[in-house]
RNA sequence: GUGGGCGUAGCUCAGUUGGUUAGAGCGUCGGGUUGUGGCCCCGGAGGCCGAGGGUUCAAAUCCCUCCGCUCACCCCA
């Protein structure tokens, strides 16, 4: 049997591979319209980082991540996301010395142990946005913006939903947490197995819950919508009018939860019903406490990140291959080597050129031709070579003319660009 | 970690109640006069029928085990 790739790590052919520097090429874009600098941080790190910044008790830490032993004893982990690196980069940097704000923004694989489906893979891709220093309801609405911006520049706005809610703060928050551990404990009975046991854990994840009864349930529970202290309540309320402003339609939901500890105050999600049960293609919120947390100065953050393979199922198949600018089909040894010195011109000239490596028949080199999407065939043979000529077909409409071969580039030169700006 | 579905050419899939040399479409390669692509026609190559075991005169087909893929739970981007 052949050696397949490991489960849940996928190859990323051509096809797809293109799609993917469009996703890249397009967050750059407009990460520039926001002034945003790129961070690329290694893809292990000591295990330590992901266990004080994701939190000891979420799944992701005890039972998710790839951790193994070094070879000199130390525990590293394969990121399982991109925050923790990232602020540990920026401490360890003090790059918050170089600005009261940071605003960064970096691209590539995470890594999770978890049961492959639809839209969730071990090796995952994200596109990652963070802003250090800013508690302002403004920072919180321009996330959610990019976020928005990335994913319907991308795959249009059908059928996404973008939510939103507040998780408060340390003030208010554990006022909320006590009425609903009250308030679960004397309901005890009627919930799920799974969520007895995130009663314990992470008693907020209730509210995601997929079983009727336990929805049901919960309708009475207290919503930390009714806990927001002032100052959080105001802030929910500008971020909310700010993205109003910008013309990011969105509704509220007292329900959504956040998985990882560190998030305080705003929290968003942006699904997509043609997803399937991974239906969030991008989310984020605010986590004024993570810095801290990781041995930094009390800095706030907001941040999110996108699902570059949940936002390529969204895009599917829409993003054309390139052809090539001209195709050289030479007849016999003479005009092969004849047309070596013009490939080489042309392609110092910035111009795409393919040809065949065999010698193959006319009929056969034209099909390899339109199988590379050649916009021109040049069909040079021994007739050709006699007349100082050779043939320029336009392969859309077929014309054909003759180009005297002593400016032979400099005319291919020209007419391609011509072309290519007519497009 | 727990369930459901599925593994037959490179891809998408047929394959009748077990029966002899396992098929189609697409793709690929070649040909349809000597030098002109896509469409059409003809032809070729390409399969340990996921792996191992069992039942049987006979297994792609029935049974068991394992592996893989996939969807869902869980979790989350």
């Amino acid at each position: 049997m052949a050696i397949k790739a490991v489960r849940g790590f996928k190859d990323i052919l051509p096809e797809e591979a293109l799609a993917r520097v469009r996703i890249e090429d397009t967050a750059r874009e407009i990460f520039d319209l926001c002034g945003l600098k790129e961070i690329r941080t290694p893809i292990l790190e000591k295990t330590e980082v992901f266990k004080r910044g994701i939190g000891e008790h979420t799944d992701i830490v005890e039972k998710e991540m790839y951790t193994f032993l070094d070879r000199n004893g130390d525990s590293l982990t394969l990121r399982p996301e991109a925050t923790a690196g990232i602020v540990r980069a920026v401490i360890q940097h003090k790059l918050y010395g170089k600005s009261p704000l940071l605003k960064l923004f970096t691209m590539g694989p995470m890594f999770r142990h978890e049961r492959p489906q639809k839209g969730r893979l071990r090796q995952f891709h994200q596109v990652n946005v963070e802003y250090l220093g800013s508690r302002e309801p403004a920072s919180d609405a321009e996330i959610v913006w990019l976020a928005w911006e990335m994913v319907t520049r991308l795959a249009g706005s059908e059928d996404l939903l973008v939510e939103i809610n507040s998780l408060g703060c340390e003030k208010c928050r554990p006022l909320h947490r006590a009425d609903l551990k009250v308030y679960l404990e004397n309901n005890k009975g009627d919930l799920c197995e799974d969520c007895q046991r995130r009663m314990k854990l992470n008693p907020l994840r209730i509210f995601d819950c997929k079983n009727e009864e336990c929805r049901r349930n919960l309708l009475l529970a207290p919503v930390m919508k009714h806990y927001l202290c002032p100052d959080c309540s105001e802030h929910l309320g500008a971020v909310l009018d700010i993205l109003e402003a910008y013309g990011v339609p969105f509704v509220q939901n007292p329900y959504l939860v956040r998985g990882l500890d560190y998030y305080v105050r705003t929290t968003f999600e942006i699904t997509s019903k043609r997803l399937g049960a991974q239906s969030t293609v991008a989310a984020g919120g605010r986590y004024d406490g993570l810095v801290g947390l990781m041995g930094g100065p009390d800095i706030p953050g907001v941040g999110m990140a996108v699902g570059v393979e949940r936002l390529l199922l969204l895009m599917e198949g829409s993003v054309a291959p390139k052809g090539i600018d001209l195709f050289i089909a030479a007849l016999g040894q003479d005009a092969r080597d004849e047309s070596y010195f013009w490939i080489g011109y042309l392609r110092r000239k910035g111009v795409g050129v393919e040809f065949s490596f065999e010698d193959k028949s006319l009929k056969a080199q034209m099909k390899q031709a339109d199988k590379a999407g050649a916009r021109y065939c040049l069909i040079v043979g021994e007739q050709e070579l006699d007349k100082e000529v050779a043939i320029l077909r336009d392969m859309e409409t077929k014309q054909q003319e003759e180009i005297e071969l002593d400016d032979l580039p400099e005319a291919l030169v020209e007419r391609i660009r011509n072309k290519k700006a007519g497009d």
